[in-house]
DNA sequence: GTGAAAGCGCTAACAT
DNA sequence: ATGTTAGCGCTTTCAC
């Protein structure tokens, strides 16, 4: 059994140098003499040596980890979002400490003060909003934090999205431009300043361009789920609602199936865009039409303009929004 | 700006007390006089002091976090596992470092030695297999590794699954039972003993018990893709295939939309059973049938045995394969 | 009930 | 190019 035991220490002294050599070496810093670097190395094999990162931490004040908070991993919105965000972290030699937060701000607040505790150089906060407390503890530490698909009520958060209001806006247009009367707006929480904000005003912009009065009992709120979607199919169809813009995926294919399952024909009877083009829109038949984001690349990047952060490339505080192109597709959830 | 600065150290002074006393109170040691106690606590209130956890580390050797490789945090399967792992890590205070492996030998080694440097004080593995490579890694560690939701070629490892091979007996005799002709085997990779042990065996003996003869021609092998499913949609109709028994969720959806596609009616031309109840079934339309697992149960039974193994709890060895109760639901993908 | 002091394994000046 | 020596912030005997 291999003790646990051979430290920096142990190679130094097998090796006849010293821990600083060794260290060198380990840490590939240049200034080794090639001979003394292939001793040490054949040491660090021979024993089996393997540097402790949390001792390499403490000293150096680095943990070459990060925190990433997500609302729901099993979310298919968020979950592709991770990818990029954990591809990039591995390709700059960061861990990712994932922790779900299930949208709670008490659950929030609990596990970012963990994260701080455990020294992580920086935070990728996916959610919705973050509380006044939460506020507080990010301003008084210097850990950089960005915040990746969405936007927060908190504008001195750096934050890598697409233009939610432009999209929202497009979309119900899309849906105006081929005859619909009416366009409902299904939502997740209002409370949540992406819903209440950007993509209601693009909505409201895009009535306003159409000649179309605001409604507000087309404004149906839900909790953003799948289940919600799938029940809500039933107010949908009494208040004979014939086209929708839907804010997420899970609620806008839940949406669908109820319709569907309900007997009403997409569509035909009712059309339907969604936001975010993740593998559910694909899944479902028809297949939704939807705004398109760059998912993968909004993690990775989020991931990317954090490692400056942390290497505390602070130029360009300007560039600290990045604003990613979105898209639309077509697809059969709308009538040609 | 806070400084980052407090430490234990500042407490211990500004409280009157050691650095010793202080750690009790922090710890909860009840050795503590309860005046001393509340000083201590209010200090620490009042400088906003946060234990550094690193630091925590160092000294007692534990990092109260376990390290969780994943092929695909966006496939269902195993984001709805790492949803029960992660509740049950933060239940006992656990942190989680997340790891997409993307299935692939080397990149599970490579991030298996980071957990290992990281000093996690566990392993949650997903995945398939081990190399040997793997196997000698852990072998010389003492750090404890559950294998979740999955049967893997090493059964020195403790797991957490259910009986795949009777599953897909039973799910292969379902098919039979309603007089399928013949019932294709379709699956991800064969490489995989999942795959060609346990699952194909199941099949092989509902085969046999049906007085079937086994035919190579209807073991469809594919990487177990969603793409891959529906690009097998070709030869499934070329085949004159009727009914299968698909082992994994993604590609059954794949598959299932492929044929729909293509203008097959399921289930009246073609039937269709699962194996893993992940939310996929359920979203597309006809849902699928398929055996049913307790996908959460798994990823947080995996969890609450890996901190039994980390109290160093090393009783009934027996008890190390826990094997759950499976089911199967019919639905829409099965003729009545 | 409380304190003193020795590490934990490493990095980072600072010397040489 | 290499070595010496302080720490990093905490836990943990061991005394008292």
């Amino acid at each position: 059994m291999e003790k646990q035991s051979v430290t920096i220490y142990t190679v130094a002294r097998e090796a006849r140098v010293s821990m600083a050599t060794v260290s060198r070496v380990v840490n590939g810093n240049p200034n080794v003499k090639p001979e003394t670097r292939q001793k040490v190395l054949d040491v660090i094999k021979q024993l089996n040596y393997r540097p402790n990162a949390v001792a390499r931490g403490l000293a150096s004040k680095k943990t070459t980890t990060v925190g990433v908070v997500i609302p729901d991993i099993t979310d298919p919105y968020f979950a592709e979002l991770a990818l990029g965000i954990d591809d990039v972290a591995s390709m700059y030699k960061y861990n990712i400490i994932l922790t779900n937060s299930d949208s709670d701000d008490e659950k929030i607040l609990k596990v970012v003060r963990n994260l701080l505790a455990k020294q992580v150089d920086g935070i990728i906060f996916m959610g919705h909003d973050v509380s006044d407390e939460l506020k507080n503890e990010l301003a008084s530490t210097n850990t950089p934090v960005v915040v990746a698909g969405s936007v927060v009520n908190d504008d001195s958060l750096p934050s890598v999205r697409i233009d939610y209001q432009a999209a929202a806006k497009e979309a119900t247009a899309f849906l105006l431009k081929r005859g619909a009367e009416q366009v409902a707006y299904i939502t997740g929480p209002l409370q949540y300043s992406i819903n209440s904000g950007d993509r209601l005003s693009g909505y409201k912009n895009a009535l306003a361009d159409g000649n179309k009065d605001f409604d507000d009992s087309l404004v149906i709120e839900t909790d953003g789920s799948y289940q919600a979607g799938y029940a809500k199919a039933k107010e949908i169809i009494e208040k004979e609602i014939k086209a929708a813009y839907v804010t997420d995926d899970s609620l806008a294919a839940g949406l669908l199936n109820g319709l569907t399952d309900a007997g009403i024909k997409v569509p035909d009877d009712f059309e339907l865009v969604s936001s975010n083009d993740t593998k559910y829109t694909k899944l479902v038949r028809p297949m939704i039409t939807s705004i398109t984001q760059p998912l993968y690349d909004i993690g990775a990047i989020s991931m990317r303009l954090l490692t400056k952060l942390m290497d505390g490339d602070d130029s360009n505080d300007d560039e600290k929004n990045v604003i990613l192109d979105h898209g639309f597709v077509e697809r059969q959830s709308t009538r040609k």
